[in-house]
DNA sequence: CATGAATGAGACTTCATTCAT
DNA sequence: TATGAATGAAGTCTCATTCAT
């Protein structure tokens, strides 16, 4: 029983990452129920087994993902000490991310925002979260004197997950691959940039 | 003959504004050409009498405004000396538009920039002759000493552009109405971070 | 006054004339009036001006063309003597008509036929009545000695004129041009076949 | 299974079926799919569940049958050895066909043979598999001294092939239902005029 | 669990026809 | 006469979802 429970949450799974991948390749809306069921390997019945619609394949793709996110920041904030690291941290755990599986952080960047003009209003909120966990820490930089009061820490936060967006936007759409050096060297400016500017 | 060439002209463009509202206001998938119709005042056919297809007035309403756009971040290369005020000119125009339009950077910006993904890759080289811009100004500013080195130009644009439009998505999916002192807090801070970064 | 009757008439029939190319090439259900409009040179709401409708225009095609038809059975019938020769002028005009404007008679052999299935019924009638003539030409042989009597003159009919029927279509259907040559072979088979079977 | 994989072939001639009913009565490019699917009594989805496309069902209905008469053809020329038996076993073969389902038929030659013009110019080569055998048999006899050699063996068979069709055209056409008598009538005079001729 | 046949609403697009100019 | 903008009904095809097996 073990056995045959894990073998249903093995097929979730299966489903789940077919997902990923069409969702990647063609874009939600342009991703048929039968292109994940055939990527997937089963009948597409099974996917309503599953899921309740094609929609709720988006969902749970992005939350459970996103739940991961949230805790990676939550760690970084509790990790370190110094906010630069912080944000490091940060900025390494979506670069590693997208490294990692980047047909997942595409889906997760680029459908989810257009389907939050939709369907998906509700991911807003989560999103949002993210928002003010690394808002909480440039509030808390400021108030310890690392970082200065004018920029507030909303807006700092949204120059901080812009610029992480911006870069992985960049390596979506680029037909080139992207190289290991690059991940690394994208960690690095991206703290760099946002901590001291371009005038430096 | 000069009226009605000229009434012709007036319904093509009523359609695309009904376009941007519906777009707007739906998700560009989930539109329907009788909403646009609809929405226009005029019949089912006369989208098809301006436009191909659906996805040709999306293309049409990116590319009008996108050409402003080049426009817009080449007028103040050439006007401001200072990277900064080039910057600041640039980012008051988008700021602008938003102001003056919010619906059309909505589109523009949900609907095709963050969506370069399935359909509208042909607008890719578009986007990143914006970025190309930008990387310009940024190159020149290392050049005259005035931005440090360590950043290289491409990126610097992608944080410059990615904090815009992080900016803009914020104030899209925000249910509060942005005031007009936001939008030039906006402006400064866009500059401000960019330029001097959190640590200042 | 007679100057612009006349070119009004002129325009009537050039839009004719496109229709009989457009048909021909596309067939009928295939082509658009505006492609007629087109083809001839003119605003589309013009072919409305000279036609109720895109079937009329078929209809007049067919009309005008078979009007000449049933007058050259009729004459054929009148001149000749010997039913062979009367078939052989008759055999003659039709292969003579292809001959000349193939798009014409393409159009009438392909198209009207199976419009005679949906709007076209009315035509049969004058089909029919080609047919008749034809028979008339059998029965008169047929009381002449000439003809022997096994055959009715109504089958008679229909086996010249599906013979006709097939060499043309045989040369619509093909892709190779065809030779002067062949079209006098085919008027001297036609006849001979017919009249003389194969058993010889 | 075995069940459940007959049925579903079971539906998918159903389909075919009422595709010849409704061709028949309202013409290929005047039936909508809809009609189909009405006259089969299943949704309108199906029809493309099996079809993927109108013309698919049309293509399909032309072919299977097509594949019979071709079959017709070569044993009619395999088990008789009078040229004349054979064109008679072939006529009868056709004639047949329309007695037994004159709207499949009705179907075949008004929509498909007929109209090779437009969108079936991919069968016209089976069409050519019919005339070639047709012409094989002539030239066979005609080697045997049975049929004269003034008339090719390919226009033979445009004769006789076009006799055929034209009778069943005009049953086709007529009003009048068409006794068994007139059957066996055109089976014989098809025959005696394709072989004796009309002056016999 | 798994399948895939069956459903049917709904979308895009076409195009014959009308009509104001 | 001539134009072509405007209309809108109609048609094909798609595909999310259901359900019997």
């Amino acid at each position: 029983m073990a056995a045959s429970s894990t073998a249903a949450t093995e097929k979730r799974r299966v489903i789940l990452e077919a997902a990923v991948r069409v969702f990647a390749r063609q874009g939600f809306h342009t991703s048929r129920v039968s292109d994940i069921a055939d990527q997937a390997g089963v009948a597409y019945g099974l996917v309503y087994h599953y899921f309740p619609s094609k929609e709720a394949s988006l969902d749970t793709l992005f939350l459970e993902r996103w739940e991961f996110m949230l805790q990676a920041i939550a760690e970084a904030d509790a990790i370190h000490t110094a906010a630069r690291d912080k944000l490091h941290a940060i900025a390494a755990f979506i670069v590693d991310s997208y490294r990692h599986d980047p047909e997942l952080m595409k889906v997760i960047i680029v459908e989810v925002t257009r389907a939050a003009n939709t369907f998906a209003r509700t991911h807003l909120e989560k999103i949002r979260d993210a928002y003010r966990l690394i808002a909480g820490i440039v509030a808390q930089a400021q108030r310890e004197g690392a970082f200065r009061r004018e920029i507030t820490p909303e807006f700092a936060a949204l120059a901080f997950y812009g610029l992480v967006e911006q870069v992985l936007t960049g390596w979506i759409f680029d037909s080139a691959p992207v190289g290991d050096e690059q991940f690394e060297n994208a960690k690095r400016m991206i703290v760099e940039t946002i901590c001291r500017g371009l005038e430096g």
